[in-house]
DNA sequence: TTAATACTTGACTAAAATACTTGGTTGTCC
DNA sequence: GGACAACCAAGTATTTTAGTCAAGTATTAA
């Protein structure tokens, strides 16, 4: 388990989603965006998470990206786990005999903190934050994506 | 919140300075050899550790560090702070009026998130650790740190 | 007092991860 | 066909991580 910045940016942009996932697909320009990444570091991360599933592009205009499946089996742990790539697991990589066993005693130890934390994280899941009802409240209260994408896209006669 | 390789080696180094309360102060030195890490890394870690009171340098021959207070006052999150540093909470720092409010949305809700990691990590202390009756089992079967001082100073008459 | 031990400090370097840039290609809707 | 937005693949700049080196200071044993 690791948590850095990069993760912190994948687990927002997927809060993103997850909010305005009623409202049809969120491009990643939005994200950049209301959010302060670069476009292109935002679809490395989405590259990471669409290839593990957790969302699911759509191209073309009005396109975007999606959740990939429901919000309330989409955990943190899942997201960090997603672009935050190795845990990294010390340095006796599975071979036991480290130095007089000193060593792999703290390494089990922390082998337990870290299975700890994943259980935790693995607990809290994208469902929880759109729940919440403030955020209900926000999101209702700004323009939404779909009217967005909808003034982008106003409705027209084929006969012009 | 976060959480490095480098955050792993203090709190790893700081099982070690736990388990081995008993028999007086550990040496970096020993530290770096048990658990393959650099001596002046581990200094530069310490140094860190040692300024916000999580361990207490005992110079001279026979010194080392020990803990700076009681291990079950000692917390993961204590540590890991202590040598992590900041936070890097995000763009906007403090001033509230981002993009439209909606940065701040997610902004506000990773924060949330931030905060339960925090307050699960600050309810795990190092004397759990030390509990652990395997950890006991072991940390007796080596030479224990006060026997190897012992052999290297031992008790002689004044008069040779 | 002297030498040894061990912590302290700061500057410096190499390697890796992070964040961003550029310049495309492909598929889809109108 | 044209606009849009996902997708892809380098390459670059910045920061962090990890380690090194060297010149200190404090403590203690002898």
């Amino acid at each position: 388990m690791k948590l850095s910045t990069k993760g912190r940016y994948a687990v927002t942009a997927m809060m993103d989603l997850a909010i305005h996932d009623i409202d049809g697909p969120v491009t990643l320009a939005e994200i950049s965006n209301c959010q302060g990444i670069s476009l292109s570091y935002l679809e490395q991360l989405f590259s990471k998470l669409r290839q593990v599933g957790l969302v699911q592009g759509v191209r073309g205009p009005g396109g975007g990206y999606r959740l990939g499946k429901p919000a309330q089996h989409i955990s943190v742990a899942d997201i960090i786990i997603a672009v935050d790539e190795t845990i990294d697991n010390t340095r006796c990589k599975g071979n036991k005999n480290c130095n007089k066993g000193e060593k792999c005693l703290t390494h089990h130890l922390w082998h337990d903190l870290s299975d700890r934390l994943y259980e935790f994280l693995n607990g809290i899941t994208l469902s929880e934050f759109i729940k919440n009802p403030e955020v209900r409240r926000i999101s209702q209260e700004q323009d939404s994506t779909a009217s967005r994408i909808a003034n982008m896209f106003p409705p027209r006669s084929k006969a012009s």
